[in-house]
DNA sequence: TCATTAGTTCTGTAAACATGAACTATTGAA
DNA sequence: TTCAATAGTTCATGTTTACAGAACTAATGA
């Protein structure tokens, strides 16, 4: 089993990071790994908010969240147990996780209503 | 001349800004749009840093900036001039933008002696 | 009216995404 | 051991998106 790439603290980059927050699925899943309190699998996110994932995007979600050095994951039998890597990351880049975060809460709260039904992402979206 | 489509402050997402900051050519026009005590045109750019973009790339990038709600553009004569939205976006998503440019600010003071020579942006090679 | 400047839109090509299908790795049971 | 089950990865594909040159539009001034 090939060990998996993690990049160092140095080699993490803001572009990095953030192009990888920039996904709505992405940020649903990093947001609850840093919340909690044991490692998750990638198969806890085979339902998002609603959405059913493939396993194979699913895998390469966590991909890049690894990429970008947001998150660790090592093999645990056979599952991957990932945890984030926030106390590191807010060394190099003081309060821009929790900010990020902070702010996708802000943007979740004042939509309880309306709800974006297309099933294209925000970010898709805005850029149209 | 239509009108250039700027999103209200509420529909202003944080994916469509982490988006649009996860480029590094748009994060080097945007932190000069944000720091400049006077509107910027897009001309202003047709170098940035030590790379020539096209016209037509340039006035895309400005586009995303515009659609992503970081910027305010308008036709002044032949010139396009555009200002950054820091203030309200501070309200809705306080301390975000900021945060974001100083995380960026502490990567460009890391690097000064390594410089990428692919052309290629950290946040692409991240994701391979 | 024409030339100039500034920026936009169009278009073809190249790259990146999403996902079903096939595959690999680990474990536990027969 | 071998086989089945589980968890995740990689491959192949169609679709979407980005880049940048070429052609275009809009405003100004000679």
């Amino acid at each position: 089993m090939k060990p998996l790439f993690h990049p160092t603290l140095e080699d993490v980059t803001v572009e990095g990071i953030l192009y990888a927050l920039a996904d709505p699925v992405r940020v649903a899943i990093f947001t609850q790994v840093a919340g909690a309190d044991c490692a998750q699998t990638c198969s806890n996110f085979l339902q998002v908010s609603d959405k059913t994932i493939p396993k194979s995007t699913l895998s390469q979600h966590f991909k890049a969240l690894r990429e970008a050095g947001l998150i660790r994951s090592e093999r645990m039998g056979v599952e991957m147990h990932s945890t984030s890597r926030c106390a590191e990351l807010d060394r190099r880049f003081p309060g821009l996780i929790k900010t990020i975060l902070e702010a996708h809460q802000v943007q979740l709260n004042g939509k309880t209503r309306v709800v974006n039904k297309s099933g294209k992402s925000a970010a898709k979206k805005a850029r149209r």
